[in-house]
DNA sequence: ATGGCATAATCCTTATGA
């Protein structure tokens, strides 16, 4: 089974390259992030002639989140429980009997920001969830999505100068999400040196590689001995008009439930 | 090396992103 994750930086624009890419590695789940799109211009029709079902949480100009899926998602559900937010963030569903959990995290712009505030806050509402309901109630579950942080130095160009998304504090958060029982499922592979998943629009950063991880898949401990293969595909940062990031994908080894 | 980019909504500029 094959799980992947992809910020496409709008929907509407990137629809071609996503239909192209669905077309070659034919996931059976795909998380989307940055829809900015509401949900009546989901391109619905347009994936299901690809052969794709979608559970979506759209609006406009910002945020929003899909998971694709080859067979329909069950038990769809949208937001954190227990937490009212206004922006479209996250999206739950079952696929093959995987709990997969597809989150745009907060970008939290600075640490000084109120941004940052939510951003730490979605964190510890996103952190006790998983911890009390979702994982006692799915053990076999996938979480999936743009995070937002890079959790550790090797996972950021060592020339990058800022502190959002490389912070203590964000870091902490991030190992707080994974002492609930999460596994990062890249970091079970050999990678190459300097493997990232988002490089800046400007300054030519995808050419020098100047770029950030911050676009993760955490297994659950059950799925941990399932995975088979994890990798970020860089070819669709090369396209005309590419997301900023690139898609990450999981090959799990488990039969279709 | 954080902007000189990209997107969307809207006005021809601003907010936001990472």
């Amino acid at each position: 089974m094959k799980i992947a994750t992809w910020n496409v930086n709008s929907l509407r624009v990137r629809l071609h390259h996503l239909l192209d890419w669905l077309d070659t590695h034919r996931p059976d789940a795909l998380c989307l992030q940055e829809l900015k799109l509401e949900d009546k211009a989901f391109p619905e029709d347009e994936l299901r002639a690809a052969g794709y079902y979608a559970a979506f949480s759209g609006q406009k100009t910002y945020n929003g989140v899909a998971i694709l899926a080859s067979s329909p998602p069950k038990d769809v559900q949208r937001g954190i429980p227990g937490f009212a937010d206004e922006q479209k963030r996250l999206i739950a569903a079952t696929v093959s009997g995987v709990r997969i959990v597809c989150g745009y995290f907060p970008n939290g712009q600075a640490l000084d920001s109120d941004k940052f505030v939510y951003k730490l806050g979605w964190l510890d509402a996103l952190t006790r969830w998983l911890k009390q309901e979702a994982l006692p109630a799915h053990p076999n579950l996938v979480l999936a999505g743009d995070f937002n942080i890079a959790p550790d130095a090797a996972d950021v160009h060592p020339n990058w100068g800022g502190e959002i998304l490389v912070s203590p504090p964000e870091r902490a958060a991030f190992r707080a999400l994974m002492e609930t029982g999460l596994t990062d499922a890249f970091r079970l592979f050999e990678q190459p040196e300097s493997s990232y998943t988002w490089w800046d629009y400007r300054m030519g950063a995808f050419r020098r590689n100047f770029g950030m991880r911050i676009d993760h898949i955490l297994v659950s401990n059950p799925l941990r001995n399932a995975c088979r293969a994890c990798s970020v595909d860089k070819a669709p940062r090369s396209l005309e008009r590419p997301s900023d990031h690139a898609p990450v994908m999981l090959e799990l080894d488990w039969h279709t439930q």
